[in-house]
RNA sequence: GCCCGGGUGGCGGAAUGGCAGACGCGGCGGACUCAAAAUCCGCUGUCCGAAAGGGCGUGUGGGUUCGAAUCCCACCCCGGGCACCA
């Protein structure tokens, strides 16, 4: 520090030093433990009297080991603001972080540094928690509970099994305990599925039986096998151009025997439940879109050559059946292989065969090369092909035979894998029958001037015999009767949701609580021998695997671990242990439940204390009362972990049905990067702006590069840490700067130059209380002039809206105005502005505003000083000037008393001379008065 | 292609039917300094003008209104999601 800058200037130095200062008292005095209602952890803060509940929650990190840079931190500072400004109006706040660190992220990054996961894990989490203490966030420390800790895991293996034990019951439209399906199986109030009496099958058959109901279960179905990353992958974990999120490798289809939870169950209420909840309207709109539901009709069309197999097909369209000319299944459709013909039927046009002999050598050459198309030709190139098989079908509504063909542009994986082609009525149908020269017929009437093909929109029925005349959807329920009244058919819905595939090939995740007898079936391990703890592994990695190898867990290799020795019932018998890891999902589908009783050695959570928390006194859905994260979680995590919640809701083990009332989705922190002439990155720190040209480097090396902009991080080169800015401006400034910056929700770029400005707030602050030169406080208990008094008290008004909106950036800006007024008048602070003003920035930058409070002399923490209120009375002046338009454009102001009527207002208005000079002394024709606002005169 | 979100000074943004550009960055000028940094003060949408003042101005074109960044219609551009889902 130079001689001449004073002693005691609010800088990087002096922010430092009272921010860690803070920090070691907040821990001393255990300033952020919330206590709960009962149960184990009732020390700690409880506002006096009448306070509200408000649990505000974070979406909690993967502590990956690169550390934080400063877009990390944008929502947690925002639930810390928030969280502050409702402790000091109140609240009974609960607020915590924890830890995300079982999964790929975690074990990939410690594949790649060599080390084991767990230390890896370990290390991770120490720099997340130092960091996120550096930047002062206020929570309570003993809730901040890791996926990975076995206390906590022990709990996720306990759901599992509370899933794995329960069925879903579609009448009551609910999942029950599994114990309840058996016994009805046993009284013969349920039908077992062959209908043979449950007394008549043998203990594995029953198993059988019984597992088949579970909402976890085992089945073989094709499934993404990922050999890059050596494990299978959920559908939600993969791209459109079929590659693994993580990592970007190539993932292939093929069937396997894999964990999967019945989440299709719970499709409806999933998306009932939405129409409840305050979640950005793009975020449900994301989730009823991958849940897909359609409403339709099945279809049964005789076919073969008895006409006794039938192709089902689904069909959101029932009222279009009359102008079914043709159908195709998906070249895997296991009714193909029956209903291929031995021979090319008379007259078939050649162009239906694809060259081939036989049907069958048709079917086999197209089956061929639609295998070998990868995902990115079929997205690429949409032309479509298909071949014909040889057979017909009926069009059960008019008796018509209809060729029935095989193509690509029909997934196996929708529906039922076939469908009636209406190409009068459908695009891709159109398509088709123009490529293969098929018959189209019109069953809605196209609008006058219609010149398109296929036309999918509403309409009159034609063509249709005894539905024409009808409306689409008065044909549709027409025809749903008439398709019931025949056996041909009934109304029905479909999903694009799949069940959810819950195994992975991975060691860093939580075993699964499941043991296998000798009959193969899957049993549960029992309660009270969880958990199940993750064996220690030194060869833990993944084995590089090629395209055709079967995934293998590594657990396999844990061989003391693999068997075990219980008695489930039947006396102690030797069992093997399923060798898969739950996903990472796992561990972040309730973790906020965990947050409520993280001790509790008895229960997942305390019911009182998950009452008290996430119940909801005025009648709403209940859960989380705010929940901030990234839109990236769209429809992973947060479809999971309401997919869980509502299995532990139906159950009885949480009191409500969401997870999550309130959620908001913070921006994403992204940083200009900046290339060189090869493309190549240079570091971004070292990069100058000159004449809106960009230099790398300085002296005769300075090179011109481009700017573009991306997330932060090494490959790009352009981070900026937390720890930079600690060094220049201090966690208050930082955190200060980062509310500034533009609304939450909002994107944004940084910009380290500009942190510059929310520092120099601070600076000047701290000038209008303690002298810079003596260190000495320098308010004045003399009262505010009126002026500054008003101001004071309509900023405390806006300030407490903006906090309470969540518009973080403009309740700064106000402060602002109220502090540069502060710094404009001659002589000390009044002391009747000063407190309110610190109050006011105590939830932004906690540090200096609990270090200004005490050099005013309070002896308690702001945290929990009541945010100032605003006099009514104040907010209202006497005299107002307003605005003077003359056809709407403004040319004048008259100052007016607040009260002024309307002819006050007009007299006022017309007696200003610049307006009389705009009339050039003609009458106006008009003139509006807006009370309290503006008055425009028209002419 | 379909569905969302967005387009305002050199930059981040404010104003959601009533004074466009609050607040901040950057820039320019000044004070302090031997000097620089830091700090402080003033100016800063654009065009015409010495000034007073005036014209223009919120992606483009149209509309509603006394009055539109804000509401409506059409289009363009950017970002995101889904994508042959029957």
């Amino acid at each position: 520090m130079s001689s001449d800058t004073p002693a005691h200037r609010y800088d990087a130095a002096l922010a430092g030093e009272i921010e860690l200062r803070w920090q070691q008292r907040w821990r001393d005095d255990r300033t952020y433990e919330t206590a709960n209602p009962t149960g184990v952890l009732t020390t700690g803060h409880r506002p006096e009297g009448e306070s509200r509940k408000l649990f505000v929650m974070d979406m909690f990190p993967y502590p990956s080991g690169a550390g934080l840079h400063v877009g990390h931190p944008l929502g947690f500072i925002g639930t810390d603001v928030y969280a502050r400004y409702k402790r000091m109006t109140g609240h009974h706040v609960l607020h915590t972080m924890g830890f995300d660190a079982f999964g790929l992220p975690a074990e990939e990054h410690a594949r790649q540094t060599g080390t084991h996961p767990r230390d890896n894990t370990e290390a991770n989490i120490a720099t997340y928690r130092r960091q996120l203490t550096r930047l002062g966030l206020g929570h309570d420390p003993r809730r901040g509970v890791s996926t990975t800790d076995v206390a906590y895991y022990r709990w996720t293996q306990w759901i599992f099994l509370q899933i794995f034990n329960s069925w879903y019951d579609a009448e009551a439209d609910r999942a029950r305990p599994i114990a309840e399906l058996e016994a009805a199986f046993a009284d013969g109030s349920r039908p077992t599925s062959d209908g043979r009496p449950w007394a008549q099958l043998s203990p594995t058959e029953r198993r059988r039986l019984i597992n088949d109901h579970r909402l976890a279960y085992v089945d073989e179905a094709p499934v993404n096998w990922c050999p890059g990353l050596g494990t299978v992958l959920a559908n939600e974990e993969v791209t459109a151009d079929g590659r693994s999120e993580r990592g970007n490798h190539p993932v292939f289809r093929r069937p396997l025997k894999q964990w999967m939870m019945r989440i299709t169950a719970y499709a409806d209420r999933l998306i009932a439940d939405l129409d409840r909840l305050e979640w950005p309207e793009p975020i449900k709109i994301m989730q009823r879109n991958w849940i897909g539901r359609s409403d339709g009709a099945s279809v049964d069309f005789p076919a073969g050559a008895d006409g006794g197999a039938a192709i089902t097909v689904f069909t959101t369209r029932p009222d279009t059946l009359f102008g079914a000319t043709y159908m195709v299944l998906a070249p895997e459709h296991p009714l193909v292989d029956d209903l291929v013909a031995d021979a090319w039927p008379d007259g078939t046009n050649p162009s239906w065969t694809g060259g081939a002999a036989t049907p069958a050598e048709a079917v086999a050459a197209y089956r061929e090369a639609a295998a070998q198309k990868s995902e990115l030709d079929r997205q690429e190139n949409r032309e479509k092909t298909g071949v014909f098989i040889g057979a017909t079908a009926t069009n059960p509504v008019n008796g018509e035979p209809i060729p029935v063909f095989i193509a690509d542009y029909v997934l196996m994986g929708y529906g039922t894998g076939a469908i009636m082609a209406v190409p009068g009525q459908d695009e891709r149908d159109w398509e088709f029958a123009e490529a293969f020269d098929l018959p189209i017929v019109r069953t809605v009437e196209p609008p006058d001037g219609f010149d398109g093909k296929a036309y999918v929109g509403d309409g009159p029925a034609i063509n249709s015999s005894f539905l024409d005349g009808l409306e689409v959807d008065a044909a549709k329920a027409r025809i749903i009767e008439w398709l019931e009244a025949e056996g041909h058919g009934h109304g029905t819905v479909t999903y694009k949701l799949r069940d959810w595939l819950f195994s992975r090939q991975r060691y860093w995740g939580e075993p699964f609580p499941i043991v296998y007898g000798d009959d193969g079936e899957p049993r549960a391990v029992p309660e009270e021998a969880l958990p199940v703890e993750l064996p220690e592994l030194i060869d833990w990695a993944p084995r590089a695997l090629d395209v055709d190898s079967a995934p293998e867990p590594p657990l396999g290799r844990a061989e003391h671990w693999t068997t075990v020795e219980l008695d489930l019932g039947d006396g102690p018998r030797t069992y093997q242990r399923e060798l898969n890891t739950m996903p990472q999902w796992a561990g972040s589908c309730w973790y906020y439940l965990r947050y409520l009783d993280p001790t509790n050695e008895n229960e997942m959570v305390d019911p009182r204390v998950e009452q008290y928390w996430l119940g909801d006194p005025d009648g709403r859905v209940g859960g989380v009362d705010l929940y901030i994260g990234g839109v990236e979680h769209a429809v992973l995590h947060l479809l999971y972990a309401r997919f869980w919640h509502k299995v532990l809701y139906d159950l009885g083990h949480v009191s409500g049905p969401e997870p999550f009332q309130r959620l908001f989705n913070q921006g994403y922190i992204q940083a200009y990067a900046y290339q060189d002439d090869r493309g190549i990155y240079v570091d971004a720190d070292r990069v100058v702006e000159r004449d809106g040209r960009f230099v790398f480097g300085d002296g005769p090396d300075a090179a011109e590069v481009f700017r573009s902009y991306g997330k932060m991080g090494k490959s790009l080169k352009n981070s900026v840490t937390p720890d930079d800015m600690y060094t220049e401006y201090g966690a208050d400034t930082l955190r200060l700067h980062e509310m500034f910056m533009g609304p939450l929700d909002q994107d944004r770029v940084w910009d380290t130059t500009a942190v510059v400005g929310s520092h120099r707030l601070l600076q000047r602050v701290w000038r209008n209380v303690v002298d810079e030169e003596s260190d000495a406080v320098v308010v004045s208990d003399e009262p505010a002039g009126d002026e500054l008094r008003r101001l004071l008290h309509r900023t405390i008004a806006e300030v407490g809206a903006d906090m309470d909106g969540l518009r973080f950036n403009t309740a700064i800006a106000k402060i602002t105005e109220l502090n540069n007024q502060l710094t404009k008048a001659d002589g000390p602070t009044p002391r009747e502005v000063a407190e309110p003003l610190v109050l006011m920035l105590a939830p932004l930058v906690p540090h200096i505003a609990e270090e200004l409070w005490q050099r005013l002399g309070h002896d308690e923490s702001v945290v929990y000083r009541p945010f100032p209120s605003a006099d009514p009375a104040l907010l209202v002046d006497d005299t107002i000037e307003i605005p003077v338009q003359v056809n709407g454009k403004v040319r004048a102001r008259v100052t007016v008393a607040a009260d002024a009527d309307e002819a006050a207002m007009r007299a006022a208005a017309l007696g200003d001379p610049k307006v009389a000079e705009q009339l050039g002394g003609d009458e106006p024709r008009k003139v509006i008065v807006v009370p309290n606002k503006l008055v425009n005169v028209v002419v």
